[in-house]
DNA sequence: GCGACAG
DNA sequence: ATCTTGTCGC
């Protein structure tokens, strides 16, 4: 039978309830990244590519790294982004040896309609502590924060008026990105974990360091097939 | 009904 | 979710 939405929306509410937003118990070691693209992205979105990125903290150096692929079935529709990424995030995560004390998403945690983005729902079921980081807004109110770097103001739930995330400037004039909690964090934790996780650049070194490699293993993988052969090591 | 809409 | 080139602002 067809993926149900309406399904998936019940399944959201159901494991908001599971998400903590609760200080963080220790100080984390090791941060992952991850992400995901498509062999083809925008013509053949079918086939994905998953890949995560651990790195120590505070230091931001990489410890491992790594990439699975698979069948991706559900198509994209905002709000329901973990129900088409997160089975091949799994498997990648599989392939870690160390894990995580966090792990940094490219997406919304609580700040999603039903309280449940990709970072709360990667958080529920794995038990790991998360961060969602996200390019664009997709649920809350916030005001502009000031153009220079670290400034932030608060996303809040219209409903309620509760503090949900940040938007949050992490370079001088340049577009903020939007913090939430996934799991176990605060949203001040959060914000302040992206903002200490950034270096030169808008994104945060473990998602943005999980997208390079993306990039870099997709072009590889498509050589492979033109010129039939080879292995992808590293 | 209309607009908005992570990746 | 991509790529590519040029242009603009700090």
């Amino acid at each position: 039978m067809k993926f149900s939405f309406k399904k998936a929306a019940k399944a959201q509410k159901a494991l908001a309830e599971k998400v903590k937003i609760t200080p963080l118990t220790r100080e984390p070691k090791l941060i992952a990244g991850c992400d995901l693209t498509f062999l083809d992205p925008f013509k053949n979105p079918t086939t994905g590519i998953g890949a995560f990125v651990v790195l120590t903290y505070p230091e931001l150096e990489v410890v491992e790294k790594h990439y699975e692929t698979l069948k991706v079935e559900i198509p994209y529709v905002a709000g329901f982004l973990a129900f088409r990424e997160l089975p091949l995030l799994l498997k990648t995560l599989k392939r870690l040896k160390h894990t995580p004390d966090l792990i940094v998403v490219d997406g919304h945690g609580i700040t999603h309609p039903r309280k449940l983005g990709i970072a709360s729902h990667l958080g529920v079921v794995t038990g790991i502590p998360t961060v969602g980081c996200a390019k664009k807004p997709l649920y809350g109110e916030f005001q502009e924060p000031c153009r220079e770097r670290g400034c932030r103001s608060p996303i809040t739930d219209p409903k309620t008026g509760t503090v949900l995330g940040y938007a949050l400037r992490t370079k001088r004039n340049v577009k903020p990105v939007y913090v939430s909690p996934g799991h176990l964090v605060t949203p001040e934790e959060a914000a302040e974990l992206v903002l200490s996780s950034c270096t030169k650049y808008r994104l945060p070194e473990p998602t943005r360091l999980a997208h390079n490699y993306l990039q870099s293993v997709r072009k590889v993988i498509i050589q492979g097939k033109s010129q039939g052969g080879g292995e992808y090591g590293s």
